[in-house]
DNA sequence: GCGGATCAATACCCGGCAGGTATCGCCGAC
DNA sequence: GTCGGCGATACCTGCCGGGTATTGATCCGC
């Protein structure tokens, strides 16, 4: 199977409408019905139940819609790793690292301290993204390295180290009735009137239904919750960021948080091997 | 970038040779020298230093030769999990699960029989395998779910639900001194006369250098005990499998091993759902 | 129920590019 | 100096990817 046909695969099955996936591709409709047909030929396999109206996937083309996206995010994150590589070789050789906004910010500076001490330390760049951000830049070859926190951001696909473990905290405006108390559970913040628990974007970009308001990053939720429009269950160094308007309470029953620094699987870097090792000493 | 350039530069950055690489591609060797200087033209990059008696990769040809042909299993993946889709769909839905020979065999035949238990179980076909195949066929797509055994085992790249962990015992022949301790330490089982540890081969099938013999599964590693030709340091749960011209005891500071269950990122199968529930609910 | 609209499939043509053969140019070995 | 090995170049050919025109089928409005 070549790149082409899953790229078209790909447009047809997220268009489900051969014209329109064949205009998005930059190419005429029948060279495109042609090359979905002799995609199926070469597989012995139905991807695409058409009549002449309607496109619908199969079984086996659902499955292969998610495996090429996978298989063409490998290929380019391929190309980019290689053109970064030849960078690193002739010029400046940065590492980039990609974090939460607002996350472990004391651990990332201590981190980035240490680092920059190491013998044969290079230029950090950091990039602060939303949440569910980070894996896609280090899966597309943005980035060499990141911090996630599990159980929030999947690792797969990548080698991690944990670097450490936290509780949780109910972030609340100040004055809140729960703020006297020194403990919360999870049963006491969930549904609080008038507190609901913010919802975070997919991992493609849309919000999940529901009562609380949308947030992209953290200092937006705690700007809400300042606002006293809802409530946050966040880490507990969050607290650091924490304004006078705001209190939290630990939450004993949430789940842990761990933070592990995360990077490709066949990272051949000297220096993120450099970085990933300071990270595991601190 | 196509498959096929990938395919071509994989070739050649393993030959290290324009003319073996074209035999083994079975195309000319011109085609391939034009395919590579296109592939260094658009990507902008050099990858391979040549002169006109001698190849070598550069610095960014070695990061895309790993990164190329991570790509390509990805590709390869794609194509094979689609026709076992295609098949689950019309013919039997079977699972297939890989896990080590001779070992947790006792959580396995656990989860078999408690998957089976399960309503809307489908058949499923176990593979036994020497260490570090198990995630090669997974990620190739041949295998739907594996056990693995951290930190043994990388699961770079699969979801994974832990499933128990357990230490570690030092299989030695019976009668052997060291068989009449309660426990010992690693520095004790290290250096044995006559005793040494085996070698596993690597992922490339290669085995490193050293002392010890070389094994490919845990059976030759017992018999090899038996013989008196060499001591093992393995989980735990292997004492079931033991005959009585072998003895285990308990080392104490060898690290802790994890079984876990693994399955690919993309998973969509209902089938591998079911049978990860199963498992972490034993 | 009929005509038009819509959409995928088919028919057919063209140009570019992948692949082949022949050859050159370079370099190391003897 | 000569020969042999190896990658690059030159040039040709046929296939295949892509284009336009058209057909065929289905849904929709009236």
């Amino acid at each position: 199977m070549e790149t082409r046909e899953l790229r078209y695969f790909v447009a047809v099955a997220e268009e489900l409408h051969f014209g329109r996936a064949a205009q998005r591709l930059g190419i005429a409709q029948p060279p495109l019905s042609r090359a979905i047909q002799q995609l199926e030929r070469r597989l012995g396999v139905a991807l695409l139940d058409r009549t002449s109206r309607t496109v619908a996937l199969t079984e086996a083309g659902s499955v292969l819609l998610v495996e090429a996206r996978a298989a063409l995010d490998a290929v380019d994150a391929a190309e980019r790793r290689t053109r970064r590589a030849a960078l690193a070789a002739t010029g400046r050789p940065g590492l980039v690292l990609v974090t939460k906004a607002n996350a472990s910010s004391e651990l990332l500076a201590k981190l980035l301290d240490a680092y920059a001490a190491e013998p044969g330390a290079v230029p950090v760049d950091v990039i602060l993204c939303g949440p569910a951000e980070q894996a896609r830049l280090l899966r597309e070859g943005r980035a060499d390295v990141a911090l996630l926190h599990r159980p929030f951001d999947s690792t797969a696909g990548f080698h991690t180290e944990e670097l450490g473990t936290e509780g949780q905290v109910v972030v609340l405006p100040a004055g809140h009735p729960l703020t006297t108390r020194s403990h919360v559970h999870l049963a006491d913040v969930t549904g609080l009137p008038g507190l609901p628990l913010p919802r975070w974007p997919a991992p493609d970009g849309s919000y999940p239904p529901g009562p609380g308001p949308q947030v992209r990053d953290h200092a937006q939720l705690l700007q809400l919750v300042a606002l006293g429009r809802a409530c946050a269950v966040s880490p507990e160094s969050c607290r650091a960021q924490l304004h006078s308007d705001l209190a939290a309470v630990p939450v004993l029953d949430a789940p842990q948080v761990t933070t592990v620094i995360a990077w490709p699987a066949h990272s051949r870097s000297r220096a993120v091997a450099d970085l990933v090792r300071t990270a595991t000493r601190l």
